[in-house]
DNA sequence: GGGCCGA
DNA sequence: TCGGCCCAACGCAGA
DNA sequence: TCTGCG
């Protein structure tokens, strides 16, 4: 039996997978089971951007082919293992204790709880009110993946140029999230004006490709770069994360060479471990501990 | 998925 | 003891 | 305040 160093109990953090023959996602198939082997083979590359952040779930008990729904709030009847944090919900008028997955175990339990989709908050727990990450999130018209790729590169070329470290991933659906870790000096009100400025700045370069149309019939066919992923309140879906697809594609780190030869549907629960396992690029393990710093100039321009 | 409640 | 019921989100911008 | 949107 496991101790603290002062000598109480530590709570054991064993996790037993119920049903574990149950097929959450019948088409490929993969089984509960399974799902926990994926969770714990992807784990080194995923904690990283989970830990410390609010996280929003996405749950599917009965899998992808049955009712799926958002949750918030940690279950009531969650281990006290489980790290939680408690933000207020003005809207709702009342308080969240949202899970911080800090660990495997963890992981391997919100696995067993059917969280077939994990979102992450772009701030940490002990600063709500000042971002650690800037997010572009790419939206093309249906089924245009390759608009959203050249609209990347516009990004990329932008950042580049302001001197911001950034990595790229699919979402796991047709778009692509490009997210800059930026050191926590501005609160998100001047994030949202910053990432404003960018938009406006590609925008501006190809009026024809992209908009930032809030509404989908101003949209006429571009791709919407989608400032609404940033701030407090933002999600963005995690990398390494499952989408509860019938396809089982997952969310996965692509360097912009791969981006003209890629599909998001290459990246699938059954491909990805298989992916990290041989040599090649580090999939976002070196982006985790980069920080760039929001120039000015984004800063002060409306 | 799992707590809860009534039969 | 067991089957069924019930619950499980929110922020934000624009109109 | 309500709706669209993610
Ligand atoms: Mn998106
Ligand atoms: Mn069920």
């Amino acid at each position: 039996m496991s101790e603290t160093s002062a000598g109480r109990k530590a709570p054991s953090r064993a996790v037993t997978i119920s049903r574990p023959d149950k097929e959450l996602w019948p088409d490929i198939p993969v089984t509960k089971q399974a799902y926990a082997e994926y969770l714990r083979s992807v784990s080194p590359n995923m904690l990283p951007w989970l830990r410390d952040r609010p996280l929003t779930m996405v749950r599917a008990p009965d899998g992808v082919t049955g009712e799926r729904y958002f949750q918030k709030a940690a279950p009531t009847y969650a281990p006290a293992w489980v790290m939680t944090t408690r933000i207020p919900a003005p809207s709702a008028k009342r308080d969240v204790d949202y899970v911080v997955c800090q660990n495997l175990p963890t992981l391997t339990w919100l696995g067993n709880q059917a969280v077939l989709e994990f979102h992450s908050a772009p701030v940490r727990r002990d600063r709500l009110d000042r971002p650690d990450l800037m997010v572009m999130d790419i939206d093309p018209p249906e089924d245009q993946f390759e608009m959203a790729v050249e609209v990347a590169f516009l990004v990329l070329e932008v950042l580049h140029d302001l001197g911001l470290p950034s990595g790229i991933k699919t979402t796991g659906g047709k778009g692509l999230h490009i997210v800059a870790p930026i050191e926590r000096r501005v609160d998100q009100s001047a994030l949202r004006g910053a990432v404003a400025s960018l938009t406006a700045i590609v925008v501006g370069r190809r009026p024809d490709l992209v908009t930032d149309a809030f509404r989908k019939v101003r949209r006429e066919g571009r791709v919407m770069l989608d400032p609404s992923r940033n701030g407090t309140g933002a999600t963005i879906v995690a990398p390494y994360s499952p989408r509860a697809r019938d396809d089982a594609t997952v969310s996965f780190p692509v360097t912009a060479d791969e981006l003209r030869s890629i599909s998001p549907e290459d990246f699938t629960l059954r491909t990805v471990p298989v992916s990290l396992a041989r040599p090649g690029p580090k999939r976002w393990s070196a982006l985790v501990g980069e920080r760039g710093r929001l120039p000015s100039r984004l800063l002060r321009s409306e």
